[in-house]
DNA sequence: ATTAATTTTTAGTCATATCTAAAAAAATAT
DNA sequence: ATATTTTTTTAGATATGACTAAAAATTAAT
């Protein structure tokens, strides 16, 4: 007689083993304790603390005083929670007049939502979606994530057209300010022309042209138009 | 200069409160601790321990040895919690195919998602329900409800003929038990016959007749159809 | 009106998740 | 190589929400 029993994981670690896998997947393999605190806005002690516990329940692997890295059973916990926070962002866009700037907080309490078949259901209803409102790509069922091959936009050289794929900052502000510009997923841009002493750059969306500071082109993910 | 700051309200706060909402519904005035003990399975010290937050933020009365009710603050609290499980139930079992004894669990948990727009935009989504999907009713956004005259189907006479409009058990046995014999919102239902001895009645649905036991008809809300 | 039973409260304990301050280890600089 | 700085861990404290066991108040029974 076997069994299995369902590791119970809490909101709170939760929201840690996500934190970690936003991290991780800067290529790095160990993430840092004081990585981790500053992402959740937290003190490095009560980082070591909660390590501890997910060391403890095989979510992450840890070395003291060499930082974490997720378990196969932490990562995909981790993409499940980020699976279920895109779906629900897609939700609340598609289905409940959001903008992209306003689902991120509602898509944190969401995300923690205990239940397969709310989330398989959510994932038919809203028709398979692949990427969430702000470009960012859905894990399936088994963590995967489709590899898009998406740039940056400063890294684009004049005269070159791409479309906007995503935004690697996805603050209330910083999306606002994407809106005000006529930029959205999908959106055309084409590079007029760069400044090579504060490196902004001019842009064309659709018919006006707009200069952009090296910050907000730093943030923009576009994919290149090879037409 | 004056400050209105927006009470926070804990989750298990939220659910001590619906307790005692849904305990005063029955006429009564004052609620007591072991009742809510009961309905919320803990200990009546873990009551006392609430109540006393609870009286501390004004959202019960609260006098020592006679139980509790809700202020008008902690009533309208109260009501948003119901309201938001009820919606969200209706989005269960109207969007993502849920059946009506799989939505209760789910609910629990999202009945505490924090965002007005949120709750107003899914009643917008499901074009403002007045009922759930067990025939109780949705509060609105001041947490009026709209008053019933349903009554239980013990109570009716040979012959009479009712809808069902609800279930005062929601239990998932319950629920399926209902299920197997095809009544759900909605299903007309003649008395045929009763028994003296039992108190068991034999009903009409659709074109077989059923013999039920007390506790089944005790725990049906019908509608008599005056027809 | 006492006594007995029930209900409710208090006192003390525990687990989780956080924090500050201090100690220990590792990385960096001289 | 040693000293300084930074990072990480430990130790001890606090808040929440739950528990058990015992005391106090209320209610019911004789
Ligand atoms: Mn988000
Ligand atoms: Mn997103
Ligand atoms: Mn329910
Ligand atoms: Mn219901």
């Amino acid at each position: 007689m076997s069994f299995i029993l369902k590791l119970v994981v809490t909101l709170s670690e939760e929201n840690y083993l996500k934190a970690i896998y936003h991290l991780g997947k800067q290529g790095v393999n160990a993430v840092s304790t004081n990585a981790i605190a500053e992402k959740m806005d937290t003190k490095a002690s009560s980082v070591t603390d909660m390590i501890k516990k997910l060391a403890e329940k095989n979510l992450v692997n840890y070395i003291k005083y060499q930082g974490v890295s997720l378990t196969k059973e932490g990562r995909l916990t981790a993409a499940s929670v980020v699976r279920k926070h895109r779906l629900w962002e897609v939700f609340l866009v598609e289905k409940l007049h959001f903008s992209w700037d306003e689902v991120h907080e509602v898509a944190e309490q969401l995300e923690h939502i205990q239940s397969k078949k709310l989330i398989n259901e959510l994932d038919v209803f809203l028709d398979y979606p692949t990427h969430d409102p702000h470009g960012d790509p859905i894990p399936d069922k088994d963590g995967n994530i489709s590899k898009t091959d998406k740039i940056i936009l400063s890294q684009l050289q004049v005269s070159e057209r791409c479309m906007c794929v995503g935004a690697n900052d996805s603050s209330a502000d910083f999306l606002k300010y994407l809106d005000k510009h006529h930029i959205a997923l999908g959106t055309q841009i084409q590079i007029i022309s760069k400044e090579p002493f504060d490196e902004s750059m001019t842009i064309k969306v659709g018919d006006v042209a707009i200069n952009i500071s090296k910050v907000v082109s730093n943030n923009i993910y576009v994919k290149s138009q090879t037409l």
